[in-house]
DNA sequence: TGTACATCAGTGAACGCGCGTTCACTGATGTAC
DNA sequence: TGTACATCAGTGAACGCGCGTTCACTGATGTAC
């Protein structure tokens, strides 16, 4: 019989060993379960087993954690775009390489948002004070963030002669809202009802939209030819 | 001196009037400053000038308020787009006047998203109990929801010989994904901190990406010709 | 036209909840000698 | 190799907050006679 009633958890030793790692894990799972809003200091000091108060010595405040668990979550985005580029065959067609680049890219991106639609909605939430700088940061494992894995797809297309240089700036919105779009109506949204493979056909269909939208009208023909 | 120290509202009968609408009003205002997280029982009634539990005459619960107010948001987007639509002068051009009914509803779905952000939040926020029949209520003044308006539009393109009926079906899910998609990373991701005239750029160039690559490559050709 | 009464919209008080955060503390760990 | 001590990670207790929701009530309103 100890003096307290029990010490909550199994941990024996008095100092922690990594908690500000456990807490980033347990912040990350909460994420997972129920979006931004279920990250909190006491659930994450209870699943660490440790007091609540115990996370200040890591973290700042709330929001601190919930920011932590963002970048981990935009890296896990980022790794589940890799994971789609990587099982790419490698092809001696510029063009039909550099298409399947951004099928690959706008793939992993909806894989993730379907597969963790916890941990998007929470790497896509916006900080409590709005600042933060747009695009640096949440790397993935080759170090590239979402945004610069969407953007050196749209250079293969400038390089394999299907996009024009000069349409090529600020491309990566466009087929980023589209794609972010279907993602958003597919978690939250109205297409949520909707089949995972009715799903699919729309984000195939999507992605034959955007290569056909963002390619001159030449080129466009010659995607739809390459689609047959 | 009444009993209390005040009655808290300078309401002077007993009865309130209209409670009902009262609630619904305060809980759109609450919705249009802090989204649907903002959306309160306990403020709405403050703001009626009323005690908490008068709201349950009304409401069975706050999740009740929180969907009236987003069908009300939603009602609201609606009107944003047919002001849109209003805007347009009728044409004999079967072609451009189906491309500008399309961009009119993208162009109002995305003025709703940047001068309503709270309420456009709010209106695809997702029901505690995630049921809901997806498509139907939410009409705007014409009768017509959202995604009616945006798919008359996309009748015209069909009916313009622009886009090949057996390409019409679905075809919703394709344009909303876009234009929604574009208005998130507007209103909350990193296209925040765009100026307003360049977030309408992009816009442009996003209707732009969505109309020729709806169309077939031949409509696409004639698409950008008329862009010129 | 006047009166008795049923209805029911809003009151008043209270509940339990989980949250973020602050304070003074304690005791395991690692370092200096 | 052993001991004194500083460090600082985690404890224990508590705070105030705003929330949703329940209960028994009261008194203005409208209706039946």
């Amino acid at each position: 019989m100890s003096k307290t009633t029990a010490p909550a958890a199994q941990r024996s030793t008095y100092r922690h060993g990594d908690l500000q790692r456990a807490l980033l894990d347990a912040g990350i799972d909460l994420a997972r379960g129920g979006g931004p809003a279920a990250v909190t200091l006491r659930e994450a000091t209870r699943r660490a087993g440790v007091v609540p108060n115990a996370a200040y010595r890591h973290y700042a405040s709330r929001d601190a954690l919930l920011q932590a668990v963002r970048r981990a979550a935009l890296a896990a985005l980022a790794v589940a775009i890799e994971d789609q580029l990587a099982r790419l065959r490698t092809t001696a067609d510029a063009a039909a390489s550099a298409r399947a680049s951004l099928r690959a890219v706008g793939s992993g991106y909806l894989k993730f948002a379907r597969t963790e639609p916890g941990l998007f909605r929470t790497a896509f939430s916006v900080p409590d004070a709005l600042q933060g700088a747009a695009v640096a940061e949440k790397a993935g494992a080759s170090g590239l963030n979402p945004f610069q894995l969407l953007g050196a797809a749209l250079d293969r297309f400038v390089d394999a002669g299907l996009l024009p240089p000069q349409r090529r700036l600020g491309a990566e919105y466009l087929a980023w809202s589209a794609v972010h779009g279907l993602a958003m109506l597919i978690i939250d949204g109205p297409l949520r009802a909707m089949s995972p493979s009715q799903q699919t056909l729309v984000l195939q269909r999507l992605l034959d939209m955007v290569e056909q939208g963002l390619v001159t009208p030449e080129g466009a023909a010659a995607v739809t030819a390459g689609r047959k």
